[in-house]
DNA sequence: TATTGTTTTATATTCCGCTTAAATACAACG
DNA sequence: CGTTGTATTTAAGCGGAATATAAAACAATA
């Protein structure tokens, strides 16, 4: 789509990175065509400075996405709909992004071991020391894995897949309800309503093949906010780290399209009790949304066979 | 206490680390004078090679602790409770140690900002650059620092002592009584015996200014193994992260002595319920637990001039 | 005067040789 | 044989210069 024709200098994982949330900021706002990207916002809504967002603009201005207005920066130049889906960095920051996966479904074909030496992933994996140290400590942040108190880094159990789904859920189940009950929980109302209508228009309109990372998006946001809502630092911290978990051990999003709506109408459900101030039907909700979802498909479709 | 006569070469950080876990053990095994020390089981028991664990063993030795039996290794020389108590490692590593208290304190008392560029810690605390970054990356792993999109990192609000131990304890509330409840948990009655046994060991003893490191051990271990039983990766994970946040946040343990032999009192009665199989009891008990122990001393004070 | 365009300054990363120290293999001892 | 003592191999840490890029200061424009 709109090919660059621009002559680009490698822009940096953070210019890249800014280019697409600041599509995804565009696409949340609703902006329409001819929108005006003034730098500064941009620069508090993502707490840099204005080098990369510059570098970022510049990016989207190749892609096709934004217009220049000489003198008075950028404009969008088409329907959000239309722009770039993915955006590349430079190519060592790419090959950051494949190492991931790629020791992701090594550790999840079980061809590595639990224990290795940073140096046997440098020949392993053909990469570079700095970008393997740097997946490391991404993983580690994830509590994927650990270093060894000598040398060597060890994979943690959570990243074997089969009895870490079980236990992540174990956690949620605890977690997520509860934070609703917190004294502190405090609804954002506004982003309650944004929410509720983003999920209840996909609802209504026929699925897509492409709405899958759509539901993906709204799904974490769902979990996401309301923990921040808990106004529980740790609550909000856990649960996000359960978020980069998952997305981490499945890549494959598949989703049946009748899961996904159950998914929804049991959101819009909680977001509703919650609005009533029913926090307590709402914690009740919850712990049944993460149950029902932690049933694999074959159990959840013989259990409607059974109450048909 | 015994000097060290022998020359030493400024043993590595993973030595010196090493010499004190092995005191640790050997207290925990309740070790007495002659007790043969298999580097192999060292070995293992740290997951280390031979190396980094001669390097321990000949710094113990150094300090009078342990004695050579030539060509059968060491033997524990004395009763443990006369062994060395802080073992240094080399300048850098202290350097680390002593940088990490000096920016919690400085954070503490609030006369760091909330966000600061890594060369800007270089030069305030005036540390070498491998050094705050390793700081850093541990401050990280407890989620009390984070890195900014662009430069600089950015200090959580969880080190904000105030909101943020209220917060905690909320947190705890939560885990600690359901990781009891888990279908999982396995209680390692082996462990639950020799704990119970050491508290009230310090609960009939007389008090002595000493035994506040020693409770604090003691209280740390039974919140954390009690985790471990859970059978519960992600909750193990979250207890520690609490226990090393609270650790960071207060290294002034000052303990008041009724408070101690209540929340002994409490501990036994939890293990007691564990042990019985009324782990519903227990949860109850251990919800109990962190509340009481969340109520400042004043408001203890107060509550306990109430019921009298 | 708010915003963009341009320049300067400061920060962070990377590379590479060198040093330290951890892992491993092997020999010797009881 | 299981264990310790010794030697060898391999991995990781460190310093300093060069580079990339983010932050900040300044100038120009509508």
């Amino acid at each position: 789509m709109a090919a660059a024709a621009k002559k680009i200098e490698t822009p940096s994982r953070l210019q890249a990175e800014l280019a697409q949330r600041i599509l995804q900021h565009l696409k949340q706002q609703g902006a329409a065509p001819g929108h005006h990207l003034v730098e500064q916002d941009l620069c508090a809504q993502f707490s840099v400075s204005r080098t990369p967002i510059r570098g970022a603009l510049k990016l989207l201005e190749a892609e096709g996405a934004i217009a220049p207005r000489p003198h008075r920066g950028f404009v969008l130049a088409r329907p959000i709909k239309e722009a770039p889906q993915a955006i590349l960095a430079k190519p060592q920051d790419e090959e950051a992004r494949r190492l991931f996966i790629d020791i992701a479904q090594a550790r999840n074909t079980e061809t590595l071991p639990d224990e290795i030496a940073q140096q046997e992933l440098v020949r392993r994996f053909d990469a570079k020391l700095p970008v393997v140290l740097r997946v490391l400590r991404q993983m580690a942040e994830l509590r994927l894995v650990e270093r060894k108190p000598g040398n060597g880094w060890a994979f943690s159990s959570a990243a074997q897949t089969g009895r870490a789904q079980n236990e992540s859920y174990a956690f949620r189940r605890i977690i997520e309800p509860a934070m609703l009950l917190q004294p502190s929980f405090r609804l954002d109302r506004d982003w309650a309503q944004k929410s509720r209508a983003a999920q209840m228009a996909m609802r209504r309109r026929r699925w897509r093949p492409a709405d899958a990372a759509e539901f993906h998006d709204l799904n974490t946001d769902f979990h996401e906010q309301l923990a921040r809502c808990s106004g529980n630092w740790h609550m909000q911290k856990a649960v996000q780290q359960q978020i980069a978990l998952r997305r981490f051990l499945n890549y494959n999003w598949e989703y049946d399209m009748a899961l996904v709506y159950e998914a929804i109408d049991e959101h819009v459900e909680i977001l509703d009790a919650l609005d009533g101030g029913w926090n307590e039907k709402a914690s009740a909700l919850m712990l049944h949304h993460i149950t029902s979802s932690a049933s694999p498909p074959e159990v959840r479709a013989a259990k409607r066979a059974e109450t048909v």
